[in-house]
DNA sequence: TATGAATGAGTCTTCATTCAT
DNA sequence: AATGAATGAAGACTCATTCAT
């Protein structure tokens, strides 16, 4: 969390490492656009957060939105897919949904994704088709699954009768709140103790609610 | 300079203008961070919306950052301290909650605060100042207010034994998440019926979650 | 010709003159390109030609481009414009041919027009508006109609049987050398004692062989 | 570095390759000088074309414009003092001229010369030594060869008393046409049928009225 | 009070050139 | 001899801000 200028004691001018270049442009990048969002953050800060110069990062990435693109498809994009196979057609509605929280919870409280979550809520209506993908790919997918497995749950009987799609909204805003408060207004002092504990707390409350449901669709 | 306005006879009708003025542009401005966010939004933008030149704006607002901070003040703070007095002491804490929920959600689903929200959340960095008061006045005393409501219901037993501050951050999930979800991605064909029903659905979830909990601090 | 720097004694930071300003920018242009070809010259260098700084150039001109083309069309194709209006349907072919000559060859010889064909015939494959334009308004036309004349000419016996579209090539042909001569490559001693006398020479030649010409289509 | 060429059994074979390449680089520059110019032709584009890499050029050419000099000398400059030795004592004054247009026209109809004829007249003011070498080596000596056959020409009583100088640029014009119409705006249906009959059909006028010159000088 | 012409620092991006390997 | 990663100095264009009018 530190910004660490790798600059510091370079020996040459530069050095060769094709391999190891996107990986620093793009941890810069994702540092650059935490600290001032993605219009604010300049190809100069990532070049010197990176260090090494502007026109280097253009060797890697074609401009500013292709290296945006690039940071949700490794870190968001990639990493969902991987986790969400055949899910929606398991029986054991509760665990399943429990598992989706453990899975969503683990990504959303990467520093990544935190980041990348942020910026796009915020600046999605300059990049459109950053806005749609994320729109498409990330929130409907997951709100998808999770609606699929309530109104399971209610057919079942394993849950109480609510509406599935609030409830997962509910779900999800669970996690959302994390990507807003994480680190942008632990200004004073409240320091949430930790989040981790702190949302399976939450998920509990949400899980008795649902269960214990009067709410009718 | 202007030409006098048909509808009426009323003479000098125009120094109306003198106070109508900054709350012209105002608006605009609103409208144009909605649209394009902080950074992206121009001045020139602005002062086309507000029917005025640029320069005009530099009158009522030593410059961009004020003329946010301004809609900041004028749509939040000031707002926010008319509805909350006194509420931490109300006895009946179940209806001091779902006031709570009214008047925040009222105000949440306002366009202004959906805007201004959005845009905090993602620009804040760049606003020291601003971020440290939407943390501290905004964010924190929501959160001191409702922690203290459910601290006491739980301690008259009118309440299960949440952790109240896990409970309390979940009320506000269920705010921010339409900050986050209002206009920006409904692309495919989720698009929240009602986003006011929904978010009684979801309160009903909550209130049914702690009022059921065994889950102990 | 000499490269007046007309920011030489401002006194004031700048002055308000909405009118005169688009003709300093497209005068600063013509000599920028002039001196660099289109490529080359920067918006900077005309900014400087004309005493302002690079932004007030983008409040009269759209882009680099569209500066450019507000050259072609004041100082060629609206001159063309104005000069050829029933031309092709005169009788005496002769005189028509030379009036022709005439007016082209003023325009010819005008500093204005010479920059431009000559910024134009070198880079217009870099921009392909710019190209067609000048293919199809400036080129085409005048061949279009010199070529109608020739062949009236040859119907009418005035004029010996050339093959018409070649004998306008040479017309034009004459009137291009000049372009290409003109002040970019009199490094030497050899500066053309009088271009316009030269000319007329050059085309008294051509009549002269067209007249006797044998050549058949 | 290289597999061996599967054609042929020559050990070593590739030690041609250390001739071969500089060859390689100025046809690949000279087709990326046609294609956009000198300023909009970028060495990246010339290593392509050449199929290796930017590096290797600066290996055989000290810079952008050493390789573009290069062009020059070896397309232009060589060829034209291999042509012209002794001509101007010529006594047969027709047959010489004619010669000469031969030895130009081929020339001038060479992609070669067309190109760096075409970017020398656009961009020459970048290069002043280009430029002067240009107008004194390639303009002036062709121009005084042609000059001094008129000459004679008009002393002998072989031809009209034509200006020489005049007649000598209009025969130097038919040639100029050719590089500056040749590929460049062909936008419409004119699209010139055959270059060289044309150049044929335009000489015979101008030899056709040098014949018949009744101008004085 | 309002204008709007002008500024100039700053943005993204390109590209000739260098140089360790 | 050849590479190709890296540089850094531009270049076109934008925009918050100023200020004479």
């Amino acid at each position: 969390m530190e910004i660490e200028n790798s600059t510091s004691a370079s020996p040459r001018k530069w050095h060769r490492r094709k391999q190891a270049r996107p990986d620093e442009i793009s941890k810069a990048a994702l540092i650059a656009f935490a600290q001032k969002g993605y219009a604010a953050a300049t190809m100069a800060d990532i070049a010197k957060l990176a260090g090494i110069t502007k026109g280097t990062i253009y060797l890697y990435f074609k401009n500013k939105e292709d290296l945006f693109n690039a940071l949700v498809r490794e870190h968001i994009v990639d990493r969902l897919a991987a986790h969400f196979s055949g899910m929606e057609n398991s029986e054991d509605v509760i665990s399943a949904i429990n598992h989706c929280f453990d899975v969503v919870s683990d990504m959303a409280l990467t520093e990544e994704v935190l980041v990348l979550g942020r910026v796009i809520t915020a600046e999605a209506r300059n990049f459109p088709a950053i806005a749609q993908f994320w729109g498409a790919e990330v929130i409907d997918s997951l709100l998808d699954l999770v609606t699929a497995l309530l109104r399971r749950g209610g057919a079942q009987g394993t849950l109480g009768a609510v509406n599935p799609e609030a409830a997962a909204r509910l779900c999800l805003a669970l996690v959302l709140q994390e990507l807003i408060w994480h680190p942008s207004f632990n200004v004073g002092d409240r320091e949430h103790s930790d989040p981790r504990s702190m949302m399976e707390l939450q998920r509990a409350i949400i899980i008795q609610g649902i269960r214990a449901a009067q709410v009718f669709v």
